[in-house]
DNA sequence: TTGTAAGCGTTATCAC
DNA sequence: GTGATAACGCTTACAA
C-alpha cells in the first residue's frame, strides 16, 4: 500500500518527530509545551532539549484547526496614515502580544462597505474577537458578527445601548473647545471639518450646541469637506473663510492637521494668533506643541483606549467576569498659546 | 460506536455542508470556489447559490494545513510611530491585498533581538515570505530563515551581496544634503542624529565623506543620541550645539522630526533661517512643507519601496522569473527655504 | 503521568 | 467533470 507524502510547511519538524527523537508520543510533547505541570520533570527536560535541538516550531494552523481557537483578534481602523489610530494599535499590541494573541489589522479607509468586505475576508481566519473603531458599521455588519458569535469592543466613542465600548465623548470634547473659545472672549467662532466621519460630526454637534446656547450660532462659519484632511486643506479653508467673513475671530479645527495648516497660513498672512484669530485643534499630535504659536487642542487617550479595549476583549474571550461595558476615558484640554 | 463531535470554529458551515445541500461532494464545492473552470456550469451555479445561502466561509487554517501554503507574508518594521514605515506598509498592503495575501506586521522597536524573537513567534504562522527593513539582522536570523526556506526582500537600503533589496542609497542621500549645504556657501555644518540605526549611520557617513572631501570635516559638530528622535530632542540639540559652537552655520538633521524642533527653537531664539543657520531634514513628512520657513529635506519613495518590494516577493513566491534583485528607487532633494 | 484514537476542514492524488 | 480517500499537524476525549 503506497503512501502519499505531501509537501510540508515550515521546517518540516512536527510534534511527532520530536516525540520520536525522545521516545515519547506526540501528545506528550504537546503537553510539555502547553501544560508542563502535567508532565514529569525528567521527560519535560528531555523533550525541551529535543525541541530545541530539532528546531521545532508549532504549526498554528494545525492548532487552530484542532482547538477551534485562532488566538487572533481582528482590529479594524479607518486609516493607517492617521497617527491617532497608530497609537491605538500600539496600545492594543501592548496587551495582545504578551497574551499570545495575534492582531490582524484591517484598514477601512473610512468606508463602511470596505469595512464589511474586510470583515468577510478576515472571517476566513476565524478571529476570536473584534476591535472596531467607532459605533456605526454597515447594516449587514452586525448580523455577520452575531452569526459567528464574535465578541466585539468598540473604540474611540461611547455607546448608550449596552454595546461594549472604550473611548470618550466626542460631543463633550467639541463642547469643551467651543466653551474654551467663548471663555477667551471670542464671539465669531468658525468650524473647519474634514473627512466628516461619525466622530467629526459629533464634535461639530458639540460645537453647535455650545454656540447656540450662547446665542452665537453661526452656520455660515462652518466649512466642511468630506475629503481626508491635509494641512493644505486647513490653509485653503482659512483663505476662503476670511474672504467671506473677515470678522471671524476664532477657528475650531476638527483635527491638528487642519490646524497646523491654518497656523502656517496665519503666519504667512501676518494674522495675529490668538489676538486677531484664535486657533484650536484636536488630538494633540506631537507637532502641536511645536507650531508657532503652540497649538491649543484636545489631548485624547488613544493609546490607553487601545490598551483597555484589548483587555476588555480578552476578558470576554476568557469568559471572565468583565466590569462595566461602557468605559469613559475622558479627554484633556491642552491649553497652549494659539487659543 | 459513539461519535465525538467537537466544538467548531467560525459559523460552523463547512465545504461538506454546502456539498450536502446541493447533493455534490465537498471537493466539488472546493473546485467551484478555486477553479471554477473545472466544474460544469450547472453545478457551479447551484453550488454558488448554496454557498451564499448558507453563509459559507472558507477556513484558512484548514486550507493552510492541507496545501502547505499560508498566503501570508511577514513584514518586520522598526517602529509604528514613524510615518516612514507606515507609508511603506501602505504600499505593501496595496499589492498584497489584491493578490489574496495577508500581511502579518511585527514591530521590532529597532532591536535586533526583538526582531529575532518576532521571527520565531511568527514562524508559527508559516509565512510564505519575509519583508525586512534594512540589511542588518541578528546573527542567528539568517540561519533560521534559510532553515524555513523563506524568500526575503529587504527594504529601504541597497545591498551589494546579491540579497534582494528595494530602496535607495542612504549614503548618497547623506552626501546630497551635505553637498547642497556646501553649495549654499555653508562652511560649519553640524549633524544631528537620533536612534542611530543602520540607516542614520549611513547618512552620517555620507555627510562625513562630503565634508572631508571639502576639507571641512567637523566631528565636534556631530551630536548623536541613541534614543528615539523627538522634536524636543531637536530643540535641545540646537541649544547645546550653539552653546559650544556659535560659529556653526548649518545643521543636517537625520530626520524631519529633529528638524522641526530645530526650526521651532530657531524661531523662539530669533535665529535667521537660512541666513544665519541653514536647516535640513530627511524624509519629507507632511509637516515639512508647513514649517516656517518650509523645510529643505530629502523626499524618500517609501510607499513605492513597499509596493515594489511586495511585488518582488510575490514574484519569488510564484516562482516567476524576477528581474534584478537590487532595485534602486532613488531619492529627491526637496529644496525649500530652510537651506 | 502517559498513550491511543479520532476528529478539526481543507486539498492533493488518483480513480472513475 | 466528479468523487473517494488519505493526508496535513495538532488537540480533545477517553483509556490505561
Amino acid at each position: 500500500m503506497p503512501r502519499k507524502p505531501r509537501v510540508r510547511a515550515g521546517n518540516g519538524v512536527t510534534l511527532h518527530d520530536v516525540g520520536d527523537a525522545v521516545g515519547v508520543s506526540a501528545i506528550t510533547v504537546s503537553r510539555v509545551l502547553r501544560t508542563p505541570d502535567k508532565v514529569s520533570e525528567a521527560l519535560r527536560e528531555k523533550v525541551l532539549a529535543a525541541v530545541d535541538r530539532l528546531g521545532y516550531v508549532p504549526n498554528r494552523a494545525a492548532r487552530h484547526l484542532a482547538s477551534a481557537r485562532s488566538n487572533t483578534v481582528l482590529v479594524l481602523i479607518p486609516s493607517l496614515s492617521n497617527t491617532v489610530f497608530i497609537d491605538t494599535l500600539a496600545g492594543i499590541e501592548e496587551v495582545l502580544q504578551p497574551a499570545g494573541y495575534q492582531m490582524l489589522i484591517g484598514n477601512t479607509h473610512y468606508d463602511a462597505d470596505q469595512e464589511l468586505r474586510l470583515l468577510r475576508a478576515y472571517l476566513e481566519h476565524s478571529p476570536d474577537g473584534l476591535l472596531l473603531t467607532g459605533l456605526t458599521q454597515h447594516a449587514d455588519f452586525r448580523a455577520l458578527v452575531e452569526r459567528h458569535r464574535l465578541p466585539v469592543v468598540h473604540m474611540m466613542d461611547l455607546a448608550d445601548d449596552g454595546r461594549a465600548c472604550v473611548g470618550f465623548s466626542q460631543e463633550d470634547a467639541g463642547r469643551a473647545i467651543a466653551g474654551h473659545l467663548l471663555s477667551r472672549g471670542k464671539r465669531r467662532i468658525a468650524f473647519f471639518g474634514a473627512q466628516l466621519d461619525e466622530r467629526v460630526m459629533k464634535r461639530l454637534d458639540g460645537y453647535r450646541q455650545t454656540l447656540a446656547a450662547a446665542g452665537l450660532a453661526a452656520p455660515e462659519l462652518e466649512i466642511l469637506d468630506p475629503r481626508p484632511s491635509t494641512m493644505q486643506m486647513g490653509a485653503d479653508m482659512l483663505d476662503s473663510l476670511l474672504a467671506a467673513h473677515p470678522d471671524c475671530d476664532a477657528v475650531f479645527c476638527c483635527n491638528d492637521d487642519l490646524a497646523i495648516g491654518v497656523l502656517a497660513r496665519c503666519q504667512q498672512r501676518d494674522i495675529a494668533v490668538p489676538a486677531q484669530l484664535a486657533v484650536a485643534g484636536f488630538n494633540d499630535l506631537s507637532p502641536a506643541a511645536w507650531t508657532s504659536p503652540p497649538l491649543t487642542t484636545i489631548a485624547t487617550p488613544r493609546r490607553e483606549i487601545g490598551r483597555i479595549a484589548a483587555q476588555q476583549l480578552l476578558a470576554r474571550l476568557d469568559g471572565k467576569p468583565h466590569g462595566p461595558s461602557r468605559i469613559d476615558l475622558g479627554f484633556a484640554l491642552q491649553h497652549r498659546q494659539s487659543a
